[in-house]
Formats: structure tokens, sequence, C-alpha cells
DNA sequence: AAGAATGATACCATGTTAGTCTCATTTGTC
DNA sequence: GACAAATGAGACTAACATGGTATCATTCTT
């Protein structure tokens, strides 16, 4: 039951860096001997981050990546969903089935309101706010 | 991100069956056929209930379970550690170590405190509130 | 003694997570 | 233009978690 998970973790620490360094341009090499985190895997960290349009990449030599957004303006949420698929603690499936009682269920109107309440509490989380 | 898993949701839709059958011993034939859950399974269920003293078993003929306690005494957040283990949103893991940045990180500081909110809410989550 | 129930536990299929590997493409430098 | 350095794309894999099954032992009622 974990809230974020590996590739949301590297890609946190991955923005980091980068913004710790803005304007140059910050290469995956650069980044592995850093933060010890295996290649392949913070490649395809990278990749995915570029195709949302929260990094921009650089091919060739000297190529890398940069931000491609200001620090304030990437939320935690957009990276969880990027990497985890959207927040959603009370999916409910009845052998395989969606639930016939969804509408009705007491538990699952609790937990929605709980779910609801994570969400305000993620969307107030920005890289910013983690950049120490 | 699930918040409860199929063990977690047939207990708690087995307890309300038992609850709303009070003073009568309900086996887990009775429950199978009301409830249409894979026999085993539920009975596997049923099992660590009785184990963790929500239920009470009776063998033999005509056995079956009583609820060991009133529905108010029992928390979903009991239920939820009874089939998945401690609610903990954060679990943070650096290349399978314990992250050394534990103490510092900020990123932890934030997701302790949603923590503490979901289970703060949790708790004031017992079966009774979801007899309807 | 028989049958109906739970107790204990091993097993299995599928999906998810974390990570690896390879090849293609682009770009800067000599 | 050749080469090296970088990203893009995507297939592949190992280990673990989840959901479910199956079997045999034990206990209790009649």
């Amino acid at each position: 039951m974990k809230l974020i998970n590996r590739d949301t973790d590297y890609a946190i620490r991955a923005l980091c860096y980068i913004f710790k360094h803005k304007k140059k341009v910050i290469s995956a090499s650069d980044l592995v001997s850093e933060l010890r985190i295996p290649r392949s895997f913070l490649r395809k960290i990278l990749q995915k981050l570029n195709k949302k349009g929260i990094l921009k990449s650089f091919k060739g030599q000297g190529g890398g990546f940069l931000a491609a957004k200001p620090a304030d303006k990437i939320l935690l949420v957009d990276l969880i969903e990027t990497f985890q698929g959207k927040v959603s603690l009370n999916e409910c499936f009845f052998r395989k089935l969606t639930c016939p009682h969804k509408r009705t269920c007491v538990l699952r109107d609790k937990l929605d309101k709980i779910e609801k309440q994570v969400l305000k509490e993620l969307k107030r989380i920005t890289v910013v706010s983690l950049l120490r």
C-alpha cells in the first residue's frame, strides 16, 4: 500500500538534481553517477518525463535533459499519475467484475472521502517543495 | 494503490452477514452460498479472523462462526492490518536498502503527515458503520 | 462409527514491479 | 564523412505479491 513506487521516487530524485543544476543540460550518465540508479531503468524514466512534457531532451553529443517548466508547476500528483496511473484508493472489484453495489456501498463512500483528502494534500506538493 | 485488498473486502462482507444474523452460528457453507465467494478462499479468511479473536469458531456438525466482540469494537484498520499488514503509505527503499535519507527526507515528511490523516479517518470506521 | 464442520498448510496461476538489453536514430566534433 | 556520444523505442526477464485451489488432519454432534 505505497503511495509512490520506485519509478516515481527515482523521477523525483532526478528532477531535484536537474533543478539544482538549472540551465545546464544533464545527461543520463551524469544522473547515474550522481544518484546511483540503474542506467537503463533511469533512461526509461527520463524518456517518460520527456514525453509528458516535464523535461526537454537533446540528442547527440553534449545532449541530455533540461526542465521543460518551472519546479513549482510540477505537481507530485502528476508524477504519480505518469508512472502509476490515476490515484485511486478505493477500486472495488467483485470476482473480476466491477462491484454491483458501487452506488450504495457505505464503505466505498467512506473510502472516497479519504481519497479526496489525500488527493487534496498531494496536489499541494510540488517539486519546489521537495528541493529542501 | 488500493487501501483494501480482496481478503479484507471479503472479510467485511462476511462480518456484515454474521452480524446481521447475530446469535446464529454461521458456517462457511452458509456464507459461500450467500456471498458467492470461493469456498477455500473464504475459509482461509474466516480462520484468520478466528485466530485474531474477531470471530469464535465451533467445530463439528452444526459448527461455524460467531462474532467474538461487538461490531462497534471491530475497526476497519484492524481488518486491514490482519490481511495486509500495517498501514504504511510511505515505505521508502533505495536499491533494496532502507533509504539513507530517512530522517532528512522532505518527501517522507509530507507523506507521513498524509498517512497520519488517513489512519485517523480509518480508525473512525467500524463494522457497525458498515452495516447500513 | 459416520458425517459435518473447522485447522493447518502446501500449492498454483496470473499480474505487477523493478530492472536489463539491444538496436535505431540524432547530433556534435574531428 | 566517420565516429562517438547521446536519446528513442521497445522487447525481454526475474522476483514477488495477489487471488485462488486442494488436501489432509482434527474435532464435534448424532
